[in-house]
DNA sequence: CCTCGGAAGTTAGAATCTCTAACTCCAATT
DNA sequence: AATTGGAGTTAGAGATTCTAACTTCCGAGG
């Protein structure tokens, strides 16, 4: 890489890693072209020579999340266990991800941003975050469905690249993933914030449950 | 009611609705005083007769849709039947009402308003919301646990004034409530656009796994 | 019926934002 | 050494929310 390019991309980082202060203090609306070239010394649009406009610096925080996330997923199953420890410890780094930096969980999966479409990029870390998550659920000896919502899954399973699942794992993995999903979007919004119940409790009751899955049918 | 007062409550109605418009079409930022006031043929300063700021604004709309919802389902549950019976209904009465206004769903329970402070009167409707549906919930059969969350959750209840149920029962409506939200939750941000899937086939699988609670124990 | 107080609306403007255009300047490459 | 192009600046357009001062006008009370 050329040194100039260097120095952009060393820009280019440094301005992120001031975005993502600012969401961290101010919220999504905290993230401002101006703020941001006045932390770094800088006019404001000199930061337009890095970023198209503020969507652009948006969008790549979002790719970047989703693949902070989908690696740090895929550390956390990555040691070989029962699936039942394989989804907690999945479910406890999602939280704690989360947890760490509430604004970026909520970049990504919260209200989405207006003008904002999702590039090829971006799908691809989304998809890795997914992939991770599927890995935790793993194994499955049910038999088979064959409902229409099975056929979309697997159909959905093939082009994302996990067609070696069952469709009934995948969609259990879909589940996994909404239901913790559920709970930490509320979390993270504040929803737990006055009841005086621990959310920590809540998730790990839920985790639980999830977790049962795996005993023998009844 | 003065007459004065009257044109007043009129056009504060007339306000919200035309932001609720906005917000339908453009999302949350696009609720501007300035375009509001347009559209009423007005200039924008005039509006801040009205509400003392935007947030005041927003908090309103939030207000008044924690109570729309809450007037839904009650609606939804109040024709008595099984409790699976009821669960459906409300479950389907939920994704109705976020459907209708996505944007509104998202005010409610995606990313908070910035410098918002839900103020009690709003917490009373969130709260009205919540019983609704616990009423759904309804029965339980099971004996009570005694964990340090159903501790909680049973202090909880106390102060949201349905003591009467068990623990158990407002635990489980606790769980309906974030695994309904989390699913509604990603298919209003558009998460399940590109897939393939059908949301809605998501959802009345997940309904039916709720249902199930109710099945005699294994 | 008539006055008058206060509500409602206007314009002007401050402070903020994103983003464009034109310009300067410096450094690396040729 | 000359040139080219990237990086930064200032100026400014067009938004935004919101305040202040001013005008107009209507409903309520005498």
């Amino acid at each position: 890489m050329d040194r100039r390019q260097q120095y952009r991309e060393q820009t280019r980082q440094e301005v992120k890693r001031l975005a993502l202060e600012q969401l961290a203090e101010h919220g999504v609306a905290g993230i401002s072209v101006n703020a941001i070239g006045k932390r770094m010394g800088v006019t404001g649009p000199a930061l337009y020579r890095y970023f198209v406009n503020r969507d652009a610096l948006l969008t790549e925080l979002i790719s970047d999340g989703y693949h902070d996330l989908a690696d740090t997923l895929q550390a956390a199953v990555t040691p070989p266990g029962a699936p039942a420890a394989r989804l907690l410890a999945a479910a406890t780094a999602l939280r704690a991800w989360a947890l760490a930096a509430p604004h970026r969980y909520l970049l990504l999966f919260g209200t989405p941003v207006p003008g904002y479409q999702a590039p090829e990029h971006t799908l691809a870390a989304a998809n890795r975050a997914m992939t991770a998550l599927l890995t935790a659920v793993g194994e499955d000896s049910r038999p088979p469905a064959s409902d229409p919502l099975h056929g979309q899954v697997a159909e959905w399973g093939r082009r994302m690249g996990h067609g070696h699942l069952t469709s009934r794992q995948q969609h259990w993995g879909l589940t996994v993933w909404s239901r913790l999903h559920g709970l930490l979007s509320l979390e993270v919004a504040g929803q737990f914030e006055l009841s005086g119940i621990d959310p920590e409790l809540l998730f790990l009751a839920e985790v639980e449950t999830l977790a049962a899955w795996w005993e023998p049918e009844s």
